[in-house]
DNA sequence: CCAGTATCCTGCAGGC
DNA sequence: TGCCTGCAGGATACTG
């Protein structure tokens, strides 16, 4: 479910309502997901500490307390729930994080891609997930780094921009978006695109971050930020989900095609 | 090295 | 109505 955008949203929602909030306990059970998720080991090392900070890297939270970090990835299906205790729970609660004043932090995950897992001070820096993301378009200047990162790959730039090692944070919303908006056929190798047109990608990449944050995220179905809103960037998907239906600049019908096993809209004549 | 595929899991839409 | 199939915002471990 949730790219850059949609993550950048739940930090900053979290940050309101979560920092400087101490945690009384946590529940769950341990469950499979991308990483065992182990409550009773989450419990053991948020239990009355504060939360100091929510910061995000690609498509990655990292919740800061006491003395680690609790990393989170939502996966496909995963969302924060911020809510009064009374409230009920929905299905796929996996894991629960009692606040004080009648609180409580939910990660919700159905399909169980994501996962949440405790790093104690120092296993950040070691954390293979971590330690393989590329650039994150937000922080590092990406109209000299993605050029760079993408420039003599034979791979079709699509799955150059799905691949977290190279610019960490783009999902298949946003590399379909920002190819429509450069005008590149999204199954152009890296190699063959020139560096002022992979500059040009680069530009498109932080405009439609930025303007998917400006937002609140795209909800296509259930994505709400940590405090439950939903996210206006859907409206304004030009080739996402879009095929059959016209270009938005020449009028011909979009197409689809699956790249890397990811389905992709694109205008045969506007994207070359 | 690569590119391509299978895999984890649930929910939902569409076809029959 | 009910059953089946395919597909979904992600990441990684395989295969060839």
């Amino acid at each position: 479910m949730p790219e850059l955008p949609e993550v950048e949203t739940i930090r900053r929602g979290l940050a309101r309502h979560i920092v400087g909030r101490r945690v009384l306990r946590v529940e769950g059970r341990a469950v499979q997901m991308r990483r065992p998720l182990d409550p009773v080991q989450i419990g053991e090392a948020l239990q009355d500490q504060r939360f100091t900070g929510v910061r995000r890297r690609g498509k990655y939270l990292l919740l800061d307390a006491g003395s680690g970090t609790l990393l989170v990835h939502l996966g496909m299906s995963g969302q924060f729930v911020l809510t009064d205790t009374a409230a009920d729970r929905a299905p796929h609660t996996h894991c629960v994080i009692l606040l004080e004043a009648g609180q409580e932090l939910r990660l919700v995950d159905p399909r169980r891609f994501g996962f949440a897992d405790w790093l104690a001070e120092g296993d950040e820096a070691a954390d293979a997930s971590l330690t393989r993301l590329g650039v994150d378009p937000l922080d590092g200047d990406l109209v000299a780094h993605l050029p760079c990162a993408y420039k003599c790959r034979r791979v079709p730039v699509k799955s150059l921009l799905l691949d977290q090692r190279l610019v960490a944070g783009i999902g298949n919303i946003y590399a379909t978006e920002a190819l429509w908006m450069a005008g590149i056929r999204p199954l152009r190798r890296g190699r063959d695109i020139s560096v002022d047109r992979l500059e040009t990608l680069a530009k498109c990449v932080v405009e439609v971050l930025d303007a998917a944050i400006e937002q609140g995220g795209t909800t296509l179905k259930d994505f709400v930020s940590a405090e439950g809103a939903q996210g206006y960037f859907a409206v304004r998907l030009q080739a996402y989900g879009r095929e059959g239906l016209p270009c938005a600049r020449c009028e011909r019908p979009l197409k689809r095609a699956v790249i890397g096993g990811r389905a992709t809209a694109w205008c045969s004549r506007c994207q070359t």
